[in-house]
DNA sequence: TTGATAGTTAGCCGACCGGCAAAGTGTTGG
DNA sequence: CCAACACTTTGCCGGTCGGCTAACTATCAA
């Protein structure tokens, strides 16, 4: 039934999670090691390997592994795929005119 | 850091579903009651109901029960709480220039 | 007042999620 | 060769999620 709407499935649910959201925080300033993403939490390395699994799996990072190590990447295009779901939105709301737009579009703007 | 990140987990797990999703642009063409909303989907009610409270819970739309008919609006202001956050990732980017960054900001911009 | 309408409440179910510990794999350093 | 290191695999656990049915409440219309 809802053929081709399951990417943003996977990101959103992969972001809905607060150690996410810091894992992929600190990979915006440049790729790290697994054991180095894991330090700052206080959670046991398999638990936190499946939060790097969501993260890979929903294409919001990119892994690698050399040697012992695996370096963990921002994939940045995916977070593109969730700025145009919200244009769509945003799109969809377009040429409506309510009240509530007077009030909402007059404190963002 | 950020006091508050736990709204955004509500969000996003509410923004992880493909029905939910489908709520939310529907009701970008403006309000509508339970029962009109439901329609489409092939789902007994108390199962939908339960999608209306996540969307409502997460403040992703506002309901309001006139006589037996409950409508349901968007609550706009909300979305702007994703967009921040996407905001604030790509400040993180800001100044790192891989490889990669050429690539995207040529495909985004 | 009776019946249809529009949600709501209660309870059940299997699947998935996020955590753990224990033991295994494969590099690297000495 | 051996030990330390950096994951990885396995298997378990309780809780939440998304779906259902059945029964209930509360309007509205006739």
């Amino acid at each position: 039934m809802h053929a081709g709407s399951e990417p943003l499935d996977g990101i959103f649910q992969a972001l809905a999670d607060p150690t996410r959201r810091a894992i992929l925080a600190r990979l915006g300033g440049g790729p790290a090691a697994v054991g180095e993403l894991a330090q700052p939490f206080d959670m046991a390395l398999p638990s936190f390997m499946k939060h790097i699994a969501a993260l890979e799996q929903s294409g919001l990072i990119r892994t690698e592994k050399s040697g012992r190590v695996r370096t963990c990447t921002l994939e940045r295009a995916t977070f593109a795929l969730v700025d145009g779901w919200l244009g769509e939105q945003r799109r969809l709301w377009a040429g409506r005119t309510d009240r509530l737009e007077a009030f909402v579009t007059r404190d963002i703007t």
